[in-house]
RNA sequence: GCGCCCGUAGCUCAACAGGAUAGAGCAACGGACUUCUAAUCCGUAGGUUGAGGGUUCGACUCCCCCCGGGCGCGCCA
């Protein structure tokens, strides 16, 4: 388990808070954070400020009786002083980061992995698009989001589960059954019209044809509804495929598939209605069922069952999630498209009206992405035929790419995604900004085995740092864990996607300024190598987590 | 009309639970490869954080109102 640097220095600043201040010691709140300036130190904190509210005294006197105590608990090799109106900086030693960069070096892969999920269940469930035709650029991000967002939340402790929720029951799917009969009826060259609301794009006459191939041109002399059921299963069968290639070459994997039609088949759908009905929160109207969700806020109350006796869309996916309490998680997340956001509402209404913890549902809202292809924009809409299809982008800029242009933004804004940018090979790519740092410092590691050194062996040396550059890259990669703790309190993986930025930042200009391999100095070498070690372990872990890969060579 | 999201340099975005002089990248301009990969680095320039009020030691951040953009408001899923 990795140790987080500022909570290292909490820690020392908590033991004379109990001492000087014991009546606030428990509920006060404070930040501990790197400082942006070299001049305010390594660190800061506001202390004094919040302390000041409750003390009615001013910043800066607290400010100055804390350092005095302070100073005699920190570590000699820290230096604390006030600065502005009342910030406490801690300038440190070189040699405090010491045993932190050791912990990275010790750790490797596992370096990161902190402890603040306590092992609870969370599950993850995203995409979920219906099998009704293959993914587009749209759920793409989703589903960049969702699997990255689910090993951050394991890299922070939380025991997670990724969940694909499969709409295989419904009108939809009906409608995708007979689109398919329509494409099988031309392929036998009879006239057919895909009915409104059907499906109309191309990938549905591939798959007649196979269907053609495989079960023989007699089954339209099937009855109807046996019939139907059979092009209903063939076509989401064949799709949803389809979708499940689509994502493993987007490296997007999940524990588990969940059907809705399992949901009735087993009654669980009858079970969520009926705790519905125990819990009181349910009414008759026009010949309906419905949800009070208006008590919840919701705008309007919402139907569960229809007039003609069927449950609604709604109804299956109380059923779902009452699963999804029912098979033990504390927490579950929703990943929904932007076009699902009104539908909020109803669906917390719901969490409520089964009687549900009121922090049980996450639910995460994906805006749409903006395809630009030389200042064009591409629309996409599962049902017009036009969109551009996952699978065109990986082909065309590749998984790594695209994932990280999906993931560098907060998912809840607006992407624009430039193919021609993300294709070059330049600076205007971030991603290959990033895996060209790990790149060199495999080249460096070549280069020093070339030399008869071993770049991992463990070296004994301690942090001396030469110049401000080494002292920065240390200092950004011995952060790394914080960075995991805040992606995952927030549900942002993006800010992993700026860290690493960050850190090979920090790396290029380490590399341009510094030469690392020195025989005429082994020493500066060996610690040269550890930054580099460092360095890698990091990047590595970091792109791990979004699920990019960490090239040996470019 | 109601609800949710967004508005920061010319462009795309940061600013970590309200903290110090709002930072990067791209684009522009000027520099750095007899050296471990120049897909890199260094420097210059660029701002009334959409507008206006409020809360306080302190606001890009929280509250109110307005402007602009996106999305949603089915007994569809």
């Amino acid at each position: 388990m990795s140790r987080l640097i500022t909570e290292h220095i909490r820690k020392i600043i908590n033991s004379v808070l109990c001492q000087v201040y014991p009546e606030w010691a428990e509920e006060i709140s404070y930040t501990v954070d790197p400082t942006r300036e070299r001049k305010h130190g390594d660190f800061a904190t506001n202390l004094a400020f919040t302390l000041s509210k409750k003390l009615r005294k001013s910043p800066h006197q607290i400010a100055e009786e804390l350092v005095r105590e302070l100073s005699k608990v920190f570590e000699e090799h820290t230096r604390l002083e006030v600065a502005g109106r009342g910030f406490i900086n801690v300038f440190v030693e070189d040699n405090f980061f010491e045993p932190f960069l050791e912990e990275v070096l010790q750790e490797g892969n596992e370096y990161g992995k902190i402890g603040i999920g306590n092992g609870e269940r969370v599950q993850v469930e995203f995409v979920s698009v219906n099998p009704t035709g293959p993914l587009h650029v749209g759920h793409g991000k989703c589903a960049a989001f969702g699997d990255s967002l689910a090993k951050v939340l394991k890299c922070a402790g939380y025991n997670v589960e990724k969940e694909y929720y499969i709409n295989d029951a419904g009108t939809q799917i009906d409608m995708l059954g007979m689109s398919l009969e329509v494409r099988y009826r031309e392929l036998l060259g009879m006239q057919a019209e895909i009915p409104s609301g059907g499906y109309y794009g191309d990938y549905l006459i591939d798959v007649a044809r196979t269907l053609l191939t495989e079960k023989g041109d007699a089954l339209l002399e099937i009855p109807e509804e046996e019939r139907n059921a059979l092009f209903r299963q063939y076509a989401v069968e064949k799709i949803l495929s389809s979708i499940r290639k689509d994502l493993e070459d987007f490296r997007v994997t999940f524990d588990n598939w969940f059907s809705e039609r399992t949901l009735y088949d087993n009654g669980e759908v009858e079970g969520a209605l009926e705790r519905l009905r125990e819990q009181r929160h349910t009414f008759e109207k026009d010949g309906a069922l419905w949800l009070e969700t208006t008590r919840w806020g919701d705008d309007k109350d919402r139907v569960l069952v229809r007039e003609n006796g069927s449950p609604t869309y709604f109804t299956s996916d109380i059923a779902y999630h009452w699963n999804k309490w029912k098979r033990g998680f504390k927490r579950v997340i929703d990943v929904w498209g932007a076009d699902h956001h009104g539908y909020i509402p109803r669906m917390r209404a719901s969490m409520h009206a089964l009687g549900l913890p009121e922090n049980f549902l996450d639910i995460y809202i994906v805006q749409f992405v903006t395809l630009l292809r030389k200042g064009q924009p591409e629309r996409m809409s599962t049902r017009q035929g036009e969109f551009v299809p996952l699978r065109n982008l990986i082909d065309e800029v590749g998984t790594d790419v695209a994932r990280y242009y999906f993931l560098m933004r907060d998912p809840a804004t607006h992407l624009e995604f430039d193919i021609e940018e993300a294709k070059k090979h330049s600076m205007d790519n971030p991603v290959y900004y990033v895996q060209y740092a790990h790149a060199r410092i495999a080249s460096v590691f070549r280069e020093a085995r070339k030399k008869g050194l071993d770049p991992e062996a463990p070296a004994a040396v301690q942090c001396v740092f030469r110049g401000e550059l080494e002292k920065e890259l240390v200092k950004k990669t011995v952060y790394y864990p914080e960075i995991v703790r805040k992606s995952a309190q927030q549900g942002q993986p993006y800010m992993i996607c700026n860290y690493l930025h960050d850190v090979a930042g920090a790396f290029h200009a380490f590399y341009n300024h510094h030469r690392i391999l020195d025989e005429s100095d082994p020493e500066l070498t060996a610690s040269r190598v550890r930054y580099c070690l460092a360095t890698r372990t990091v990047l590595r872990n970091g792109l791990s987590l979004l699920g990019i890969t960490a090239p040996q060579t470019m």
